[in-house]
DNA sequence: TAGTAATAGTTGTTGTACTAACTATTGCAA
DNA sequence: TTGCAATAGTTAGTACAACAACTATTACTA
């Protein structure tokens, strides 16, 4: 079947599989955490301090998801919120301290499964593949 | 912020700017359908009869998705179930004539959609790019 | 400065993703 | 042939994705 051929197909499935397998070293890290909830942890803690508009360009997801992925973490005590001194729509993001233990747990398993996927694709390669990727994104922003 | 140069993250926002401007296209030709809905309605389309489960092997998707996108493209008229003669567990799916004449329509839209990520992407460029995406997949596979 | 537009964030709805638990049917083996 | 494992599919629960509608606050403009 000629889909299976398709870019778009190999894509979804790579993201699929990447996905999984991350889940399971999640679960085998004896940390309940979901992957997107991870991206965003990470970026909160990279840049304490971010708006929740900020988090939603950096992590590539609309407001309403952060609001939700962001209200799941403050659950599980690893990120407060606390309203912005100059404008009082804002929210300042941090990390608590059991945030940023979480990160540091997490980020040796998180680069492990970046090097699981690329271990055996040469430099050059891998070159090609981010700038086709870089080219897609291009394409289709309006 | 390194986050922004990995692969996963460009990966992730490749995929979910296609899919946007996949799902703006289809409502330019004024069809509600999701591009998921999309995908299994094509393999139900190019492989008549098939049964769930190989729907599912065959969208990369688990069963419970697969049935509830069933149960979407069965609510809009475009495939119906029929109880296996050999197995009455199973069902054979296929599409109505309303279901093919969607794919009739729909079909160049995806084509040229495809078309317009990779346009001025080379072709050898493309072939690294396939291959590092089945390298992905292999090394996501246990 | 009053009125309005823009911005930050939330809530609700529908559809999909993943896991687990479930029913119905079939296949296999003691 | 009974009993159990495997298979096909569904249902339930939680989380994320996309869109629309909403509140609160700030910024702009006539």
């Amino acid at each position: 079947m000629e889909i299976e051929q398709a870019y778009p197909y190999l894509m979804e499935r790579a993201m699929r599989q990447m996905r999984m397998v991350s889940q399971q070293y999640f679960v085998q890290a004896g940390v309940d955490i979901t992957v997107e909830q991870w991206v965003v942890l990470y970026i909160i803690h990279d840049g304490q301090g971010l708006s929740q508009v900020e988090i939603t360009e950096l992590a590539f997801k609309d407001a309403p998801t952060v609001t939700r992925i962001i209200d799941n973490l403050v659950k599980k005590g690893w990120v407060y919120r606390q309203v912005s001194a100059e404008d009082r729509r804002k929210f300042e993001i941090y990390t608590t301290s059991e945030g940023k233990a979480m990160v540091q747990k997490l980020l040796p398993t998180v680069m492990a499964i970046r090097e699981q996927g690329i271990g055996n694709v040469s430099e050059s390669d891998l070159r090609v593949f981010k700038r086709v990727l870089g080219r897609l994104i291009e394409n289709f922003t309006e």
